[in-house]
DNA sequence: ACCTGAACACCGTTCAAGT
DNA sequence: ACCTGAACACCGTTCAAGT
């Protein structure tokens, strides 16, 4: 039997007012933050319910009272990572659309696994606001109809499919596989002699400087002017 | 007691020589084909190694006696994809290239949960063949060191990003479900002005049709002239 | 309204054992 | 060499129950 007194006694009692204190509540917006965080430090393949809700210190079953299911966790945090891409400021309507694609890249290949969750249809807030302000720059430009629509995909067709690509080696953190794979190629050059001696997979010049040199010619290509003339 | 005699005339035994006949043995080959038609028809969600092994009769620890992991198993299914691709016969690099891209973007598009699985390195000799043309193509067109690099990543890319675009309406087979994503942008207009008036989503002019727009353009832009003069 | 606990119907993979 | 059966350590999700 334990002493009855001590809990008359304000100071004696275990945490009184500010208790348990069960941290702040849970919200999409905590859960989202959590889900990137994990999703930056372990890759997708490690997200779990469990894991996600351990983080939050609750039970994964309590997650499931603000999300309706696990494929909305991660649309959501896709979504979030379009968020961090700025809407550009540029007046000239080349440099914008520039600006905004050079970084909507940038935020894919900071979190590598998010160009592999792109096989939904992208419809978050986020990224219709830079759909939105590519169009309307496109618009902007002059382009019309089948033209505008023809522009519009192109462009994101490009950095979702560089994003894709060039994240794939980013994730497999391990650097010697990629010279690995270059002995792979040379090793086959009866199979594969343009690739084994064109050093494809060489980074002579990196992946980034690749990217703005081809996202410079479609933008010529697709009636942006030619290069911001200054 | 059973008689014994009866296991003594050769054709009172029960199917003797030809007697279980396990049906043809297991493979690798065997394996890719069935995971691409298991996918073909219910979805990369629904692949299972136990569902997998079960479309073959065999017990799925059996598939690990060929296959190393899971991960083989898809990897091994997008290359196969990739074999759909016939190598192209034109001798006009531009139309080489053209066909080329245009038939990779089809066979991606013809199993739209490839464009997904495309997360990891790709390797297979399949894809290797296709990009050694490719590139090869564009070395018989002239290009040569950093332009080669920019435009044989800018062409893989703008496949790539088009098929993981495309494929992701395709696997949505609810055709309802995207005029209601319409009605969801033109009902916020205000905030979407530029999508919800130029029929962002509207299916005015086919996906097919706006890639190879695209396409053309991007061939252009890369030096490999102009649309082909007949 | 918000969270827990127990439970269901699954997973991928390993490994000893059979033939 | 090739396959089975049992088992391990997980999954996502539902639902009654607590506060």
């Amino acid at each position: 039997m334990t002493d009855q007194r001590a809990n008359d006694v304000l100071w004696l009692r275990d945490r009184p007012t500010a208790a348990p204190r069960k941290a702040e509540p849970l919200s999409v917006a905590r859960i989202v933050a959590a889900a990137v965080a994990e999703l930056d430090e372990h890759g997708v393949e490690r997200l779990t319910m469990r894991r996600l809700a351990q983080r939050l210190e609750v039970t994964s079953t309590a997650l499931y009272w603000h999300v309706r299911t696990k494929e909305d966790v991660l649309d959501l945090a896709v979504d979030h990572v379009l968020g961090e891409v700025p809407i550009p400021t540029e007046t000239d309507p080349r440099s914008a659309a520039r600006v905004l694609l050079v970084d909507w890249r940038a935020a894919m290949l900071r979190h590598p696994w998010s160009p592999t969750l792109l096989g939904r249809p992208l419809l978050g807030p986020n990224v219709l606001a830079r759909v939105e302000f590519l169009q309307a720059t496109l618009v902007r430009a002059g382009l019309v109809g089948d033209d505008l629509q023809v522009a519009t995909k192109l462009l994101s067709n490009v950095v979702i499919g560089t994003a894709m690509n060039d994240a794939s080696w980013r994730r497999l953190d391990n650097p010697s596989l990629v010279a690995e794979v270059g002995r792979f190629i040379v090793g086959q050059r009866d199979r594969y002699p343009t690739l084994a001696s064109s050093g494809f997979l060489d980074d002579g010049s990196s992946d980034d400087e690749l990217f703005v040199r081809g996202l410079d010619r479609v933008l010529d290509a697709v009636g942006l002017g030619c290069a911001p003339r200054r």
